[in-house]
DNA sequence: CAATATACTGAACATTTGTTCAAAAATCAA
DNA sequence: TTGATTTTTGAACAAATGTTCAGTATATTG
């Protein structure tokens, strides 16, 4: 159970929130001590202190700026939320253009990962049904994974993403559908009009739209 | 009209903007740098001056963090979580008792739900396997949602539980597999031993175990 | 062509920001 | 009351971060 906030605890946890809302940051310490009238910065440092041990922020060591806010006020268990990108559009030659026309983000619990994942991408076709990924899934994309022969992976070809998967053998890059009504794309390595977005670590689907 | 981005100021603009999702905080510079390999702090902070002087960005001197994106969307509204139990044990006649020896929680982004769900299961069989619900998956079961003939279910069989098609005819419940391999259950309404948990609303699969 | 913008390096410097130490007063619970 | 926690001050220090200067190289544009 969360140990209760002292009245000023309280003022200081509520500012540094309508603060990030406000400013898409969190404040830093000289900026909390101006708006409550704090002489010292360790005015403002040692309520911060305690709203980390009391478990309302986290924090790392000498980063500016460097509060963060825990979401879960009624949980004992520690829990991380990752947010990611659900991205809409591609372009193998421009792969970080995807994250300019967003189709809004989605939040994870981090701890169903071993590795942070990157973005998530909606499927478009059922080329991977028989591995039990349909049309509509959400797929959760591990961009810095390392590929191996056999990895589902998300591909980016020219403007379209897929998800297949993925053998490179003699220089010759393979996407292999589960399903045998899609053929196997065959690319040389370097080509272009190919991005290899990254693995596929996690597939959500919603039953019953 | 906003000047065009060179290809390399796109880039850090992408990068800018997917960072302070993910973060919720814009980057500083040197972390800025570590993402692109550049040595010196200039390398990113002159693209960040022409950013601002194409209108992109606008920044505050000497500030930490001090990159502000213009016209930038943020996704603010408060998450709300839904932490859910995971069942393991079964008992259809006393279906309470599932709670009592959880295996843990998962908590999800409500926003993805239309109606909360209930709690979670493990897949168990590949009963459901071309529905493309595979043996564990995890399942997410809402409680509340009125079945219909052709509903996903989780159905609890005396101390088993499991995902079938659900078919209520002539006072009969069938539970129907997708995958030929598994018999159709047939059960009289009413059957002490057989008690539907609800319908499936979610599934997740996380791959590479 | 010349001028301008872009893309980087490297080194210093200035400012901001976080951290620590010492201390005192106020508040609160046992 | 006593002791612990909280709240605040003040000063100094350390680290992070932003800024500037000098220089090289390439591409782009009028």
């Amino acid at each position: 159970m969360k140990r209760a906030l002292t009245k000023r605890q309280n003022q200081i946890f509520e500012f540094i929130k309508k603060y990030t809302i406000e400013n898409h940051k969190p404040p830093t310490i000289r900026e909390i001590c101006k708006k409550f009238n704090f002489r010292s910065t360790n005015s403002a440092y040692s309520v911060l202190k305690a709203l980390e041990k009391k478990g309302y922020i986290q924090r790392t060591n000498l980063k500016a700026r460097n509060i963060n806010i825990n979401n879960f006020k009624f949980d004992r268990t520690q829990t991380e939320l990752k947010e990611i990108p659900l991205v809409s559009t591609f372009d193998a030659q421009n792969p970080l253009t995807m994250f300019t026309n967003l189709n809004g983000t989605i939040k994870l619990d981090a701890k169903i990962f071993d590795t942070p994942p990157s973005f998530a991408v909606e499927v478009t076709d059922d080329g991977m049904q028989k591995e039990g990924i349909l049309k509509g899934d959400i797929a959760i994309i591990n961009q810095n994974s390392e590929l191996k022969n056999g990895s589902i992976v998300f591909a980016v070809i020219k403007n379209e993403g897929l998800i297949r998967q993925y053998k490179n053998e003699n220089n010759e890059i393979y996407l292999i559908p589960s399903n045998r009504g899609y053929g196997v794309l065959k690319f040389k390595e370097g080509d272009k009009n190919l991005w290899i977005g990254g693995e596929v670590s996690l597939i959500i689907r919603k039953l019953n739209r």
